[in-house]
DNA sequence: AAGGTGGTCAACCGCTCTGAG
DNA sequence: GCTCAGAGCGGTTGACCACCT
């Protein structure tokens, strides 16, 4: 399928529109109408495609287009029209009047992707990444070197690595049963959805849970025989994460838009974007996780391990970024 | 001051959709 | 139902600019 583009023809300009350009356009349409967009620049004594005067009227020209900054507002909006429509620009720009799919797809692209991927959100579907896990061995690999070069000796490092596999076990065979297990939400990923609220969800509460995310996909840990008993999991007061598995927001077809977006309880994605994209205070249930790993005194204590500013720092290396 | 780098955004390209004949 | 022209859409490009080294 496919044509061949109208501008192939010969002759006709291409590139950026001249002031000349515009005031001939617009003079034209204000009288005549846009009427046919391929007849429109022979009638108004333009040397382009009609294709090319259509963007530049709908896109730069039109009187009604509203420029300038995105508001909060509006940057909301185009989150959560994203989170259900996906990359369907034109839908998006119907529902933020003077904004064209063209600004709103840069906007997207340039500012609101960015953010979300900083945020650790996969921008496509809006759900935490899960890409981490692909390179989880890659980051324990990672962790491992940074601690054997800051310790000389091999049998510091036997040790350590030693601890730390008991650990990570452990974590993960926790981890999993969480994720078995019907039980109480924890409070930092409750009343999770695409409609903005007064959520505390904190970049910290995103950082957390993907790491939680990706230990509670370990593959690989052989677990030793105290784990098998489950005194580990017994210990541990905090419960299941969010089910993973699920339909991404941005994937479901065929849906009726209008109305989930009219409809404050919409099913269609079970996941919040943080009505502020800044940093916030972190809320206590993040804290309360770090006390209550740190708290049971065991092997599975993150203190014993380096504590969350192991991961902090691991998540910040420029390394851990080329691997993510 | 000059070159490099990254961000922004207008414009283009190629494909799909739609409606008329 | 088929074909084709026109319109529309989303992805990509490239010029321009600001900032950094």
């Amino acid at each position: 399928m496919g044509r061949s583009p109208c501008c192939d023809e010969t002759g006709l300009k291409k590139g950026p529109w001249t002031p000349e350009e515009d005031d001939k356009l617009i003079n034209y349409i204000q009288k005549q109408g846009h009427g046919s967009w391929r007849a429109l620049p022979k009638n108004a004594g333009l040397n382009r495609c009609g294709k090319s005067c259509r963007l530049r009227w709908t896109n730069y020209l039109r009187p009604d287009i509203k420029r300038g900054k995105f508001s909060q507002e509006e940057e909301q909006t185009i989150l959560n029209l994203h989170a259900i429509l996906g990359n369907k620009w034109s839908a998006i720009a119907t529902h933020l009047p003077g904004r064209t799919d063209n600004e709103i797809k840069n906007f997207w692209n340039t500012h609101l992707r960015k953010k979300l991927i900083q945020m650790g959100f996969d921008p496509m579907t809006h759900r935490p990444r899960t890409d981490i896990l692909s390179s989880l061995p890659s980051l324990i690999a990672l962790a491992n070197l940074k601690e054997l070069i800051e310790n000389p000796t091999w049998e510091e490092q036997a040790m350590r690595l030693q601890a730390e596999a008991v650990q990570m076990a452990r974590l993960k065979q926790y981890l999993q049963q969480c994720l078995l297990e019907p039980s109480p939400i924890i409070p930092a990923f409750q009343n999770i959805n695409i409609i903005p609220s007064t959520s505390s969800t904190t970049v910290q509460d995103l950082e957390t849970f993907n790491i939680l995310s990706a230990l509670s996909q370990l593959e690989t840990v052989e677990l030793p025989p105290s784990v098998a008993a489950g005194s580990f999991h017994d210990s541990i007061p905090f419960s299941h994460l969010p089910d993973l598995q699920g339909e991404p927001a941005a994937l479901v077809q065929g849906h009726d838009y209008e109305a989930v977006l009219s409809n404050d309880q919409s099913p269609a994605s079970t996941w919040n974007i943080p009505v502020s994209l800044s940093p916030s205070p972190p809320p206590e249930a993040v804290v309360a996780t770090e006390t209550s790993f740190t708290n049971t005194g065991d092997a599975c204590s993150t203190s014993s391990y380096g504590g969350a500013h192991i991961w902090s720092e691991l998540l910040d290396d420029p390394l851990f970024h080329d691997i993510a």
